[in-house]
DNA sequence: CGGGGCTCCTGTGCGC
DNA sequence: TGCGCACAGGAGCCCC
């Protein structure tokens, strides 16, 4: 579900709202979730920490807590396919509940399951992490290094922007916006792009992104920000969900096609 | 190295 | 109406 700018978004919602609130009691619907430590051990060391800090690495939210022993934690929530953290009420339909000392909740919902929590005191090292490729809104994400890495691979071009060891933080959704923006095919090979193509995309994912945080995220099922509402950007899509749709640019019929197991939405005209 | 297929889950929408 | 299938913002794994 989430790409950066979902997360994104939900971590500057987040980060108004929950700062410096302590956690009174966890309410656990489904312990699967949580992958680590075991639950009992999850619920003893998040009892009574503040967060102090909200984080976010390409797909990747982070909640920093202060425990009374001083120690520090770090809550890491992968949201994947359908995810949601809300704060506010209460969440019937949540999978965990986290009841806050000035009595609001933050709940962590996610319809299919596929989410992952951890309470971990080192999450640089998680080795999902370790791998992550740059942050593409990041100064030190350069169209030099851009280049340089996309010339060395040959698969393509849309695997490679879904491959979070490669660029963190791009899904679906803004792989196939930005290939679209760029005018190119996803199934062309990376080290095939030609100079121009390789600027035009290295452009167009740092606009993508930028205007999607703007927009507060695209909801096309599932997702909601961090106050449970939805992102606007989902008007701004090109491709992405409108097979047998028309063009805004040429008119063609958008096509969908499979690249690495995933729905690829292109234009067959302008993306060539 | 790259890619296809499968897995973890639940839910929705479609064609017959 | 009911059923089966395809598909869904992700990502790890195995195998070729």
């Amino acid at each position: 579900m989430p790409e950066l700018p979902e997360v994104e978004t939900i971590k500057r919602d987040l980060e108004k709202v929950i700062l410096n609130k302590k956690v009174i009691d966890i309410t656990i619907y489904k312990s699967k979730v949580i992958k680590e430590p075991s639950l009992p051990k999850f619920k003893q060391l998040l009892k009574g920490a503040t967060c102090i800090q909200v984080l976010r690495r390409g797909k990747l939210l982070i909640l920093s807590f202060r425990r009374e022993d001083g120690h520090r934690y770090y809550l890491t929530i992968h949201l994947r396919m359908t995810g949601q953290l809300v704060f506010g009420k209460k969440d019937l339909n949540s999978r965990l509940n986290l009841r806050l000392s000035d009595g609001s909740f933050l709940s962590y919902n996610d319809q299919r399951l596929l989410g992952e929590l951890r309470l971990v005191k080192d999450w640089q090292g998680l080795d999902f992490v370790r791998h992550m490729g740059p942050e593409p809104l990041n100064k030190g994400f350069t169209l030099t290094e851009f280049k340089k890495r996309l010339d060395r691979k040959k698969a393509k071009i849309k695997s490679l922007l879904l491959d979070q060891s490669f660029i963190a933080g791009i899904g679906n959704i803004y792989a196939a916006e930005t290939l679209f923006l760029s005018g190119i095919n996803p199934k062309k090979a990376a080290h095939r792009l030609t100079n121009i193509e390789t600027s035009r995309l290295f452009g167009n994912i740092k606009k993508v992104l930028r205007q999607a945080i703007i927009h507060r995220g695209t909801s096309f099922s599932n997702y909601r920000d961090g106050r449970g509402k939805k992102g606007s950007y989902l008007q701004r899509l090109f491709v992405y969900g409108r097979r047998g749709e028309s063009c805004f640019k040429c008119g063609s019929k958008i096509k969908r096609i499979s690249i690495s197991g995933r729905g690829t939405y292109f234009c067959p005209r302008c993306q060539k």
